[in-house]
DNA sequence: AGCACGCCGACT
DNA sequence: GTCGGCGTGCTC
């Protein structure tokens, strides 16, 4: 008899246990079985396994409870493997999350705990079997084809011989079998080489192949030709047989990253993101465990899949905050792809243009490899044109395109180029008020004000979702003399561009407009192509994307973001500014920018405006180290919500009570209710953070009500809003 | 999370 | 006397 020890498919705090099952069946740590737990049929991960002379009834009396068995052992071979099972236990330490959340995370829905009833695709395939059988002449062609090339789909055969594919059965030469579907099979091979790479690029490359550290931080202005050097980095880990994971923060956002791979290493590649149905996730998944797929660019959940043998990580934007999962487990992948990257013996080349302080503070204390790539491709930067708004306003120039944009968006048309105009704020307008009592307008179901959508004539929660349509009387004090309007986002930018330049075509690329299938690909396909001249959109528009004709970029409100209390908003809307800019010029013209901001002495902008990572990277550490915030201390944030307003205050103010240790606790901070729910947060801060995480696991011990609460726990949070 | 057990009000 | 309200507590 086995006992196994399984982590049960349950998602609460209070179950974080392993419980133990017999088996007459021998069964290995890492595969899935069916158990009876509760009352209930569950799915439960095998943790252990040992094989023992006991009777369950043994077995049960020395460990107090009773065994019951394994209804179904689901799995032959292990889903999660020795490296993935470690890495899950570290990340159950290091967020203090629940061994199941962690295992969830990891696996593609299909064989997720969660969901047994969704079936696995199987193909009809066809091979020959033994015997003689006297075929017609048509037939013997089919036979031979399927013997010359192999087993085959049966699908496949048909298309070719029709009429002989059935008949090679019913005589008995052929016998069809089923498969799991599997992706489009991979033929292998480098498909193009790639450019001669400049002497910094070279430089770059040989400094990470031969040095003997793990991680990397290539720190590359943008246009320095980053990708270039993981290509050939990942050429070379091919060549010597390996895989390569290749990590971008979101696929829609970065196509021109995936067609740069995929010229290069064509059909070795899979692609895995969250955009992929439970069935095409679950192909991809299988063609990396099998080996097939030898490169992989994918999101963060990418960061575990089944690899053989990793010959090389990349992490592009690594400082990109979409790393960090905001649910639980919150996890940053940059860890786990540390972890994987220290398993595998291989390297980790984190990427970027302005990486996360954390992380250049890192390589400056040499914990990280640093390498720099100091110039662009094309050796130019755009020239950069600061304008203020108060000033602007005060001379009665329009607040959206002041006169210095207006000028140069006309020249730029005029000479058959391309503009993009970054407002980080969509919708119409931000903002409605009474005009009576001056109240906004808010979500029902938050604490935030409304935007007003043109598109839809509603207003929207973005918090939320949800839309209304505009009262016809103030909720608040019920006068009926209408609302004045506040603040604009990038519809209403659309539409002052469309009324100031008639003759320009303009697409707009913001949440709104995407949200149908492929929406991302079909605007940016058609701005490529350059089938319009200008491009106005959120921040989505600031990352990665790389068009020669783009020789303008302006940026509206670009300092909005600096308002926010967030301990990183500097950061952020440095990183915007910087990614913004760097999107102009990158073909032969030089580019230009005009960055319109109501703080133009401020550093960010003006690190921003000189393209001045290191300017910007040592004013912020003083303003860090001054408030005492990471990277010179560490946080954690614990948010309870609940729909009683009572119970979350509480909750909250019973764990301030209740947590001891070598750091200071910041709270209780109320937040903004959202979905119904009313939030509470408190802060840990300090230098040990292990200290840290053990004074929250011995709270969770000595105050067992807790576990059964919604609290939601960040260790390291990116942003505290 | 659920599902059982358990201890109180409204009803046949 | 019992049907069922949902508060508590347990799950190998």
């Amino acid at each position: 008899m086995y006992l196994l020890d399984c982590y049960i498919e349950h998602p609460v705090r209070s179950i974080d246990q392993t419980f133990t099952y017999y088996s007459e069946e021998p069964a290995v740590p890492g595969i899935r079985v069916m158990v009876s737990f509760n009352h209930r049929s569950v799915l439960g991960f095998v943790e252990q396994a040992a094989e023992t002379d006991e009777t369950p009834e043994e077995a049960g009396k020395r460990l107090g409870c009773e065994i019951k068995p394994v209804d179904q052992i689901l799995d032959q071979e292990p889903l999660i493997t020795e490296e993935l099972a470690e890495l899950a236990r570290q990340m159950k330490q290091d967020t203090l999350s629940t061994m199941i959340s962690c295992y969830q995370v990891m696996l593609p829905s299909k064989v997720k705990p969660k969901t047994t009833s969704q079936h696995i695709i199987e193909e009809k395939w066809i091979r020959l079997c033994d015997g003689e059988v006297s075929l017609t002449p048509k037939e013997l062609e089919a036979y031979c084809f399927l013997r010359d090339n192999g087993p085959m789909k049966y699908a496949e055969l048909r298309q070719k011989y029709p009429n002989q594919a059935r008949a090679l059965v019913t005589k008995g030469a052929a016998e069809t079998y089923s498969m799991e579907k599997e992706a489009a099979s991979v033929k292998t091979g480098i498909v193009t080489a790639g450019p001669e790479l400049n002497a910094e690029q070279q430089a770059a490359v040989s400094e990470i192949e031969s040095g003997s550290d793990t991680v990397y931080l290539l720190h590359g202005q943008t246009g320095s030709g980053k990708t270039e050097v993981y290509l050939r980095l990942a050429s070379h880990a091919l060549e010597q047989g390996k895989q390569v994971l290749i990590l971008v923060p979101e696929i829609a956002l970065t196509p021109q990253m995936i067609s740069r791979v995929s010229e290069r290493f064509g059909e070795e590649l899979a692609i895995y993101h969250s955009g992929l149905n439970p069935q095409e996730k679950y192909e991809q998944y299988r063609m990396v465990k099998s080996g097939r797929a030898a490169v992989v660019v994918g999101t963060r959940s990418a960061v575990f899949l089944p690899f053989q043998s990793l010959g090389l990580i990349v992490m592009d934007e690594e400082h990109d905050p979409s790393y960090k999962q905001d649910s639980q487990p919150a996890y940053h992948c940059r860890d786990a792809a540390i972890f994987r990257a220290e398993y595998h013996h291989c390297k980790l080349v984190l990427g970027s243009a302005t990486p996360s302080l954390e992380t250049f503070a890192r390589a400056l204390k040499n914990v990280y490899h640093l390498v720099t790539l100091k110039t662009r491709v094309n050796n130019t930067l755009p020239e950069v044109t600061i304008v203020p708004l108060r000033d602007a306003m005060k001379q009665g120039q329009s607040y959206i395109i002041t006169d210095v944009l207006a000028q140069k968006l006309e020249e730029t048309l005029r000479q058959g180029k391309q503009a993009i105009l970054l407002l980080n704020r969509r919708g119409y307008h931000t903002m409605l008020r009474c005009r009576s009592c001056k109240e906004p307008l808010k979500c029902r179901h938050c604490d935030i004000t409304l935007s007003y959508h043109h598109a839809t004539k509603t207003m929207v929660c973005h918090s939320c979702g949800a839309s209304f349509p505009i009262p016809r009387e103030c909720p608040s004090c019920h006068s009926r003399e209408g609302f004045a309007t506040y603040g604009f986002g990038t519809e209403k930018l659309e539409q002052e561009v469309k009324d100031r330049f008639p003759s320009a075509r303009v697409l707009r690329m913001d949440a709104d407009t995407t949200s149908v299938k492929n929406g991302h690909e079909r605007i940016l396909n058609a701005f490529g192509k350059h089938e319009a001249d200008i491009l106005v959109g959120t921040q989505m528009i600031a990352k990665g994307l790389d068009y020669p004709d783009v020789t303008l970029v302006g940026i509206l409100n670009g300092d909005e973001g600096l308002s926010r209390t967030d301990y990183r908003s500097c950061e952020v809307t440095f990183d915007l500014l910087m990614q913004a800019a760097g999107r102009s010029g990158r073909a032969d013209t030089k580019g230009e920018v005009v960055l319109q901001v109501f703080d133009p002495d401020h550093y960010a902008v003006v690190a921003a405006a000189r393209q001045d990572y290191e300017l910007f990277f040592r004013m912020e550490m003083n303003y860090r180290h001054a408030a005492m915030q990471p990277p010179y201390t560490y946080l954690i944030s614990l948010t309870v919500s609940s729909r009683q307003e009572e119970a979350c205050e509480a909750a909250a103010h019973a764990m301030l009570q209740g947590l001891q240790g070598p750091f200071r606790t910041i709270g209780v901070i109320p937040l903004p209710r959202r979905r119904d729910s009313f939030r509470s947060r408190l802060i840990l801060k300090g230098q040990n953070l292990d200290a840290m995480r053990e004074a929250v696991r011995s709270l969770f011990e000595t105050m067992p009500d807790l576990r059964k609460k919604d609290i939601r726990i960040d260790v390291n949070p990116m942003t505290l809003e």
